[in-house]
DNA sequence: ACCTGAACACCGTTCAAGT
DNA sequence: ACCTGAACACCGTTCAAGT
């Protein structure tokens, strides 16, 4: 509905099986501030998606929920655990965007859909790279689509080990892609302050710059390189992937 | 040769095509403590593997280069660079580990040697996850990998873009599996103060713990989650990627 | 050209104290 | 039960000074 290509905010989870500290106590409070578990959340997502991992401080946190930096390790035991939340907050939300997919009649196209949605979900966030399945207790979301994509697999003709494998590797794959931002524009070009065809060329000219014989392959996909669209080429791979799944699982 | 499979260490690269700073001034050399590129960047890296990300700091690493912290500025720009240039290593080590390959009938076969070569470099090395393939000026290794896995390409039957794609894939899978690390036996199960069967019974009884119905596929894969090898999966998932391409290749 | 180390600004975490 | 903020230990980075 909401057109927002930058961080497309489906980012509200839906239940926290997890225990919740911090319930609704919002009577007589005064000057003390109250927060909960998911306020700390997702202002933490808020404060890295606006200004990228080095911007997410206990202090700048604090500040912005109107309290005192003690208050947030009430609700969270450290920073890891705090981006560990923060990336299970997002995942949740790729959870209630793709909430209406698996009664499709293929499978794999469902599976597709799941990698897709959470591929989107990962974009312009390259700080949660590595921040997705670290541990299970805190991560529920994480588990649920986990869960969810290896729920369409159940019903291909596979044993539950490569289903297993399966469903590892497309979640290795959309990590990956998502860890891998860094080939791409750099932030001054992202940011339009140097126009995309001055990257390009100039791309391309340093590419010319090498020695063919060195890196033949980088000469032959230059243009290419050039031209690509992420998105297109996170699907490309994703499509092999499950190329080979559809072969492995006969149709 | 060697048998240590904590961190195989093949991480000496080869030539470094960057500019090198800190030649190799040895003379008259007295109680000044003189450092080199090469220096910094390996220290950086045994001290990356001895105690993961936390131990690399600027001061522990000017101690064990015998020398101040501000030295190390006169190599490296920051820590990010620093950073970027440790992963960038590590591949050089993949680079010459591999160096033998590229002759064989099957490129595709090929392909799948260079990516469980770079993966055996990322086992055990949870903090290179991000750091791949960051900046081109500083990562020469880094396009080098990716040059040499394009050239096995292009003795396939693909368009350009699509041998752009796949490569890419690989790459992102890699980084992917080496990015997942987390479902994996904590450290103190791989450190072996918890034995391996104890923490696989009790994560077989935390699923089953787990309501059946909201995961059933958790439920339906725990005994293979519990068995599992992380190398075996690995390849199994690179496995389905290159079933795929040779399917797109036509064989 | 390269190294030194004190100094700076800032960070995650702790904790005695408050309500 | 939850919040506060000063205090602590430590970090990346800078820079005037040395050789």
């Amino acid at each position: 509905m909401t057109t927002d290509d930058e961080v497309s905010d489906a980012s509200r989870g839906p239940a926290d099986l997890v225990r919740r500290r911090g319930g609704g106590r919002k009577s007589s409070g005064r000057q003390r501030s109250s927060h909960s578990l998911d306020a700390v959340v997702s202002e933490a997502v808020a404060l890295l998606d606006e200004g990228g991992e080095a911007a997410l401080t206990f202090r700048a946190l604090a500040a912005r929920l109107g309290g005192g930096v003690g208050s947030i390790y009430w609700y969270v035991s450290s920073k890891d655990e705090l981006l560990e939340r923060a990336a299970d907050h997002v995942l949740g939300g790729v959870l209630t965007a793709t909430a209406h997919l698996g009664q499709g009649e293929d499978p794999i196209a469902e599976v597709r859909e799941l990698a897709i949605a959470f591929y989107a979900a990962t974009v312009n966030r390259p700080w949660l790279g590595a921040y997705f399945l670290q541990d299970t207790g805190t991560q529920v979301n994480g588990l649920m689509f986990f869960d969810r994509v290896g729920r369409e697999l159940m019903r291909l003709d596979l044993t539950p080990r490569q289903r297993l494998d399966a469903v590892s590797a497309v979640m290795a794959y959309v990590v990956g892609v998502a860890a891998d931002r860094g080939q791409d524009p750099p932030p001054e070009v992202r940011d339009g302050r140097v126009p995309v065809d001055e990257f390009v060329s100039e791309f391309r000219a340093s590419i010319r710059a090498m020695d063919s014989r060195a890196f033949p392959f980088l000469h032959h996909i230059a243009d290419e390189f050039a031209a690509h669209d992420d998105a297109e080429q996170f699907r490309a791979g994703l499509d092999l992937l499950l190329a080979g799944l559809r072969l492995q699982s006969g149709r």
